[in-house]
DNA sequence: CGGCATCCCACGAGATACTG
DNA sequence: CAGTATCTCGTGGGATGCCG
């Protein structure tokens, strides 16, 4: 049992998800991977989210200290986002991630395709 | 991109997420860790989770392959989960994660502690 | 016991318009 | 450009009841 900013959380896989299990956080952070980038950057490179929700897991992110939000002052405006420290620890978990995806997507298609053959 | 059952994925980090990014996929796959459980089990051990919602996740589990779900025929039913091959290559992911969250915790909670020493 | 089926509501999320 | 604010709608998901 972990408590956490008045949070509750059974066993510290909750909090995990908490923190990076919102829909399209852990694809934010993937994209902020090496770059930082800009807000409208980030659009393009996600554009199935919309701009509020964009904003909204920005915030989040940003609240728990996974990214960093550097504005500059200046018209037009300009916000650049990258990670922190802490946000960068996740990169290598979140690549296990992606390769174990990538394997999955491979083992499936083989094995339809080995079933294909059979049934020829 | 990768095409996976006619849904198209911009990378597979994002197949990953439909997979095991369900709302409570990954807290129950955590929980299937080393023990078969009974429904009834899984429930105890997700009291924040409705049956609804658990019999929903566990399907989509099942379907992509990523828990097993054995019958017994008899009366009163009894039905056991467990993961499968592919679902145990997940569990030292996911034990990543958990630990990430600990870690948060613990610093975050070491950082509080620290600045209020600081203001005293 | 381990589920579906149904009903129903809150809230997540889209669309649009406006601002520093 | 990078947001907020507001309004609205669809649906995710809760509650309940029934069944093999």
């Amino acid at each position: 049992m972990i408590k956490f900013r008045n949070e509750e959380y059974q066993c510290s896989m909750e909090l995990t998800l908490a923190l990076i299990g919102g829909k399209w956080k852990s694809l934010i952070i993937w994209h902020l991977e090496e770059k930082t980038l800009r807000f409208s950057e980030l659009r393009r490179a996600l554009p199935q989210v919309t701009q509020k929700m964009l904003t909204q897991q920005l915030r989040e992110l940003e609240n728990d200290g996974i990214v960093h939000r550097l504005i500059y002052r200046q018209v037009p405006p300009k916000v650049e986002y990258s990670l922190t420290d802490t946000g960068k620890t996740l990169l290598p978990i979140l690549a296990t991630l992606c390769q174990w995806g990538q394997n999955y997507a491979d083992e499936i298609t083989l094995n339809e395709k080995q079933a294909e053959t059979k049934t020829m």
